[in-house]
DNA sequence: CGACATGTTGAAGCGGTTCAAGTAGGGTGG
DNA sequence: CCACCCTACTTGAACCGCTTCAACATGTCG
């Protein structure tokens, strides 16, 4: 190990070796010696303005992304011009394997706010991984992540109401947040009302409304994009939404 | 190569080397001597009933599956016991892939008809794959595919009015199948309405009123499980669903 | 041939959208 | 630093696409 030689705070930050993401990024899993292999591939770390695109569909893949910092909205556009988006990103999140099929990126990636990027070339990222099992599994691991979360968004989408998908989506944010060092039960959401609806399939209109709803119900408290959560459990059996029989006739919302 | 070795009909069948399915499934690109190393691998061919199963929710991962003939519904179960099917497959497809990531199902396959698969313990296939570039590459763009294919269906799911998502789903059964040598225009549906309205977040009494209107307007022609296309353009142009002003006044499905 | 699952068709009800109007932030330029 | 504007968000009311409920038809399989 080089712990005796003399590196600027900045750019020790900016390798993988001490990186806080270790554990929930593609390093996961390797050694001392292979994690440099990787890092010294990682073409250069870019911040990305919020609004600004990461790669747009139709580009050529040229790599993949890990985010670092900030958070990114994946979005497909139909022949209308309306756009689908299909996912959040967080910190520790590969963005860009889309694109691995047909060698062309099938969504655009564009930043919630100012973010920060470590860019693998996918050539290189491809022979390395046949070099080193471990990274290899935990690509396979992050593409089967990705599917397993796009299967339980489309479980929400067809057959869960207003209430429960946005509950869901709630209690997921949350989460995932808290495994990256947040408070689970208080943080602020970087996308707009709009892009949450849009996600879940439903109208502006419903997302606000149903905030409130929470709201006047005591499960969280809404403060514009600050959220606290103040009764999981309430907000828990919401999401899981056994066929419970559901009272809304108060215009409150409670569960049984 | 072994052209003059004397084997039985049904063995030859059952090798990589001969597959049909060789340029949709997991050797394609792969040289003769790699494709045999595959097929060392890959454990035995298995037959599977219809409505048995090929993997349950939860079961460890074992294996990944290559379908050879036949088609599989892979459904979800969500805490009230319903369940939400993501995804049919076919010949040439690969199932298993949701489970890498925690080791596990988080999905059951079940057959919707006699159905034959080759079994590739993934271990083998990892380690094999690290050997074998072109193995690996396919291996990340099949991947990567079941990613794309699960977010076109949250677009429809998330947007599309329920014509849309039958037209589409339609259109894309007669590409799938188009593409394992049927006929483009005329195919047999393996799977239930009910299985149709569950994928596409629909009640079956929609699917069923939706085909009695796609046949009354000339689009399809429906008998029970058989489908022909019969206006191409039309189908295609409610997939595409352009914000289409569309009238529905008479009852009948008109596009302007 | 009978029984049960699967599919079809009609009519009523409702969840969520759409339309409309108004409020509140947040950034910009004077 | 405040006035302004524009976008994001909120709230209300009418409407509608799809679901639900119900009854019936048709296949299929023991």
């Amino acid at each position: 190990m080089t712990d005796n030689q003399v590196i600027k705070l900045s750019e020790l930050k900016s390798h993988c070796q001490s990186c806080s993401l270790y554990d929930l990024c593609l390093p996961m899993g390797l050694k001392a010696g292979d994690l440099e292999r990787l890092d010294n591939v990682i073409k250069r770390r870019q911040s990305i303005n919020k609004n600004n695109f990461l790669f747009r569909i139709g580009e050529p893949l040229k790599s993949i992304y890990a985010i670092r910092s900030g958070s990114f909205k994946t979005y497909m556009t139909n022949p209308d011009g309306t756009e689908q988006i299909v996912g959040f990103s967080l910190p520790g999140e590969l963005l860009g394997m889309d694109a691995i099929s047909d060698d062309k990126h099938t969504c655009s990636a564009k930043a919630l706010e100012t973010s920060n990027v470590c860019e693998i070339p996918f050539d290189q990222l491809e022979s390395l991984s046949r070099e080193i099992p471990n990274l290899q599994h935990q690509l396979f691991r992050l593409m089967s992540k990705e599917i397993q979360q796009d299967q339980n968004l489309m479980l929400l989408l067809a057959q869960m109401p207003a209430e429960t998908r946005l509950a869901s989506f709630i209690l997921g944010m949350s989460e995932r947040l808290n495994k990256r060092g947040y408070a689970a039960n208080e943080f602020n959401l970087s996308m707009s009302r709009g892009d949450i609806a849009n996600l879940l399939g439903m109208a502006v209109e419903t997302i606000s409304r149903l905030l409130s709803h929470f709201q006047e119900d005591g499960l969280l408290r809404v403060e514009r994009k600050h959220i606290t959560i103040l009764d999981l459990d309430s907000l828990r059996s919401l999401a899981t939404h056994c066929s419970s029989s559901y009272s809304k006739s108060s215009g409150k919302t409670q569960v049984r």
